[in-house]
DNA sequence: TCTAATTGTTACAGAATTGTTGCACGGATT
DNA sequence: AATCCGTGCAACAATTCTGTAACAATTAGA
């Protein structure tokens, strides 16, 4: 889920000061001093995106691009450059290194992310799912909505996450530590005993349409999502 | 059916570099030197989409776009500027002129086709659809105006085309960070909480006649706009 | 039945998210 | 120049959510 990011800065000081705000944004960044260890990094990892300065010793930045832009697996390969504010390099170059934005020097670490981000989203291909439905229980995820019968039925986030993994995957027992991997995600450390809790809050949910019972226990193991009888 | 591109752009360089970029995308591309030829050009051929340099000779780009904004004939008609990065143009005068979004040079030809398409995208229903209705609230595209009951409501040009956004796509949750992509724009820096703001002020001018229920939140999502009651 | 283990339920403090307001700034208008 | 208007931001308030502990209820097994 986390993001990595190839960082090609040479100065010290600025690659761990975007390192650090990389990390803290929830990204994995891979710091890189110049354009032979980026390329021996990814010979290793293979990056979400790249952090690329336009000044660099060696190889220049915008010669990597180039670069990168040859090759077939790194085609698609989203590049954010860094450049000084106003260097204005040649445009043509620019355009035809495909390059996918721009950030001037200095910039603000909030600027900063929010063009990954926008860069990333950009790139990504949406994957929206479509509507679920269990025995008219609708989850609606484009409009992030749980309906019986026509009426909304008010969940929390982690519930609303919960359920829909739930729905996606029934029939199946899960332990809480599966849970808690799937709704909450891989490197969250939370009590298992709060997996109970939201278990009572989605089954109190949706209780008042009776649908609290395809929420089963399997005593001993973990919760199940199942149309069958509990028995 | 391919779409036509009125393409205005002084340099050839650029202007041939991206017209070739258009025709391998799968468009028909219109290029025109100054805004002289592209009022010339669109006597002839209606385009569904023109890109517009923003430092044109004689009429400068802004200038250009106001103009057809004031034609009813081309009111709807889609626009992506071509800045500068280093001009820094106010994004937000050029909003009012009602340009769809702005691409800053230098910019790789995979975002500018992905832009168009986005631009395509999100326009395409809005022209088509006329003066939109949703239980006695009107909105009004062509005279730029949203009437309750038949009384006016003062709204703000963000809260406007913030409306307009939401009427064209119900019941469907959109984040902070989509909203600030299809109603500011794709490539502006605004904090996301500025959306809670703009939110606030549409709710308020709407809610005295109740229709402020429409615009709903969805706690650690974003917000939709939806008829039905929010439970 | 009795006991230990497991699960259900509730309350609550702190965290996270959202609502609301005031204000400075820039552009447009007078 | 004076004023108004729209905008974005920050600060504070209000709301909602989350995780945990504590206790009650249930289950499984001896």
């Amino acid at each position: 889920m986390a993001k990595t990011i190839l960082l090609v800065e040479d100065e010290a000081a600025i690659r761990e000061m975007i390192e650090s705000a990389l990390a803290h944004a929830g990204f994995n960044p891979l710091p890189a001093a110049d354009a032979a260890e980026a390329e021996r990094v990814m010979k290793q990892t293979r990056p979400d995106l790249i952090l690329l300065d336009w000044m660099l010793p060696g190889v220049s930045g915008i010669e990597l691009a180039r670069r990168l832009r040859r090759d077939i697996s790194t085609r698609e390969l989203p590049i954010i450059m860094l450049t000084a504010r106003c260097e204005e390099p040649d445009r043509v170059s620019g355009l035809e290194a495909g390059v996918d934005d721009y950030v001037g020097k200095p910039f603000s670490v909030r600027e900063l992310i929010a063009r990954i981000q926008a860069v990333l989203r950009r790139t990504a291909p949406r994957s929206e799912t479509g509507p679920m439905e269990i025995e008219g229980l609708i989850l609606d995820p484009s409009s992030h909505r749980v309906t019986a019968e026509g009426t909304p039925i008010k969940v929390g986030p982690t519930e609303f996450r919960m359920l829909r993994f739930f729905m996606g995957n029934r029939e199946r027992v899960f332990t809480r530590s599966q849970l808690l991997d799937n709704v909450w995600g891989d490197n969250v450390y939370v009590e298992e005993r709060t997996v109970d809790v939201h278990i009572r809050r989605l089954r109190k949910a949706l209780a008042p349409f009776g649908y609290d019972k395809l929420v089963q226990t399997v005593h001993g193991t973990g919760y199940r999502f199942s149309t069958q009888t509990d028995s």
